[in-house]
DNA sequence: CCGTATCCGGTAGGATACTG
DNA sequence: CAGTATCCTACCGGATACGG
């Protein structure tokens, strides 16, 4: 089950929907880089496993939306706990890469 | 840098390094299916991130000894947390695994 | 807007063999 | 024991095009 965590889109999707409901569209503008097929696995993936609950409004245009299941929240606040620890360390982290780097090779 | 933490084997190192000092020996044997490049490599990436301290003890047989540093003691409790987390809640993940592959395909 | 299907290159990572 | 080096493959995931 970590490596559902082992995942990196899974990580971003969990912060973002932890800050509340979101459409489709709105996690792929939240998200850099993700491409429109991760997404779409990523969710149903979170689905799946009764992390995340899906809405569909037949509407036209289409709209989905996406938030946290109880177990998807207690989830989400840790993944976002971590989220918030690698935004305080990062400086001390490149600090120590540099280090390393330069001492080494 | 949450990059480091979508790895599926640097979280294992982390949280069996939560619990204590290990040789390298120690960890290749406390996580199931690392092979041997995998675990050097990971360790190498955390030492470089500041996160562990490696010390060699210069004996026959070579002996290595991987330890937290405090930052990675900091995170590494979080990831323990999230490791507990996986283990209480995989029945019920896996209850909606199977709740949703009956009522879909 | 919200997906699904297909192609396809890059790379993560396992297996193996070898050093100090 | 604690690594390093090389090879080789499976699969991840981006790009693209299409359907509801």
């Amino acid at each position: 089950m970590l490596d559902r965590l082992g995942d990196r889109w899974t990580v971003l999707v969990l912060v973002e929907l932890s800050k509340g409901t979101r459409r489709f569209r709105e996690l792929e503008r939240a998200i850099p880089g993700i491409s429109q097929r991760m997404l779409t696995l990523t969710t149903k993936r979170l689905c799946r496993d009764g992390l995340v609950e899906r809405t569909v409004y037949p509407t036209t245009p289409p709209q989905t939306d996406y938030r946290l299941t109880p177990m998807g929240k207690s989830l989400g606040g840790m993944v976002s706990a971590l989220a918030d620890w690698s935004r305080d360390h990062r400086d001390a982290i490149t600090a120590a890469r540099e280090r390393w780097d330069d001492s080494d090779l």
